[in-house]
DNA sequence: TTGTATTTTTACAGTGACTGTAATTTTTTG
DNA sequence: CAAAAAATTACAGTCACTGTAAAAATACAA
């Protein structure tokens, strides 16, 4: 009906959008509803209306489809939230802070429903913990920026091993516990219970 | 020559075990000469003078002829060490000497150059990040046998994640500064520095 | 030794994720 | 509208890995 495009977003654009987020819902239902190794690449193509050399186009794995609902909303989110913290305060507590808020919108009915398939195959287990490992990495470079004393360069480490570590210890105790407070408590107890002296 | 084949081990047994010891050396040498993605299984099961076929019933996976290195040393002998630890002195300091015994033992050239190649492709990298979680598991489980309280769970918890988190420290301030001390030195600083205070 | 059970090895025929290539269609742009 | 750029597809191939059933090697008992 216009005939004039959206000067903010192309045919092309808008188009590859759409497809890319059919892909991928198209994907996790059905990983959820058959499970992950028992969906085929070809039947996830075939239900988003695409050939299965199509898909490769957008992703460049199957698990790529996962990571793309884990990408949107924590990891991308991490390094500038950190380099937005003000140097006053110590970059324990700042990240602390940081990943208390992300956590907090993190818990999602959807991811929950993602956690559990990561669960499922020892493969997606093991992609979970090495993207920790890319937090780990992101937290050392962005606090490096924000306090860049070469000096402190190891504490850096310290600090993001240690954050990465209570966030995982928290969404643990969260998961044992059956969903009854916030995870984000459960992460912040955590912090507390490191700081008040191993 | 000897008819009798000795009680301790049969024919069959042997030839496995050396099988089994040919395919994993030959498939790390041909890792070492020509990378990890670029050695097919079929390649190792030639060179090792076996069936394509064979090689799996020995191996689940390729990767799993790197587990095999990594297993042998590390990963089977931390249960039993903690295990055997005094239950006077504290969790954390425990399971640091037992991580420092480990390591110290752990730095031998093979491993640098297995680390190497885990390091050199994606999916490897993950690997060993679940390594890591499954060290982490298996302090946390020694632990409660040790010091079997109820209300010491989530203090266990806290402690597998800040040993291995240390050990990883340590591990990764050795490699960035070349290995000019002991990797022991390094992971015992971590300890060191994480209780003097976060 | 011989026969029989068990284990090991193999060939063969798949499946499924992923890649390279080159042709075709769709969208953009001048 | 024509030419460039991007998206889609078919097709053929590689490689890790699996199922199956038969053959070979080893163990064991009579």
């Amino acid at each position: 009906m216009d005939s004039q495009p959206p000067q903010s977003e192309s045919l092309r654009e808008r188009k590859r959008r759409e497809t890319l987020a059919r892909i991928a819902e198209t994907g996790l239902q059905m990983f959820i509803d058959n499970g992950y190794d028992a969906t085929t690449l070809e039947a996830i193509a075939a239900e988003a209306g695409i050939s299965a050399r199509t898909f490769f186009y957008y992703f460049k794995t199957k698990e790529e489809i996962l990571q793309h609902f884990q990408g949107s909303g924590f990891y991308e989110a991490l390094r500038p939230a950190i380099l937005a913290v003000s140097p006053d305060q110590p970059p324990l507590e700042a990240v602390r802070d940081v990943l208390l808020g992300m956590v907090s919108r993190y818990e999602t009915e959807r991811s929950i429903v993602i956690d559990r398939l990561l669960r499922s195959n020892e493969a997606l287990r093991a992609r979970k913990q090495a993207t920790f490992a890319l937090m780990e990495t992101t937290i050392f470079e962005a606090l490096c920026e924000v306090w860049p004393q070469p000096e402190r360069r190891d504490e850096h480490r310290m600090v993001a091993i240690l954050s990465i570590g209570m966030m995982r210890l928290g969404m643990e105790l969260w998961r044992q516990d059956g969903g009854k407070r916030r995870m984000a408590d459960y992460v912040g107890d955590s912090f507390a219970r490191l700081q008040s002296g191993v």
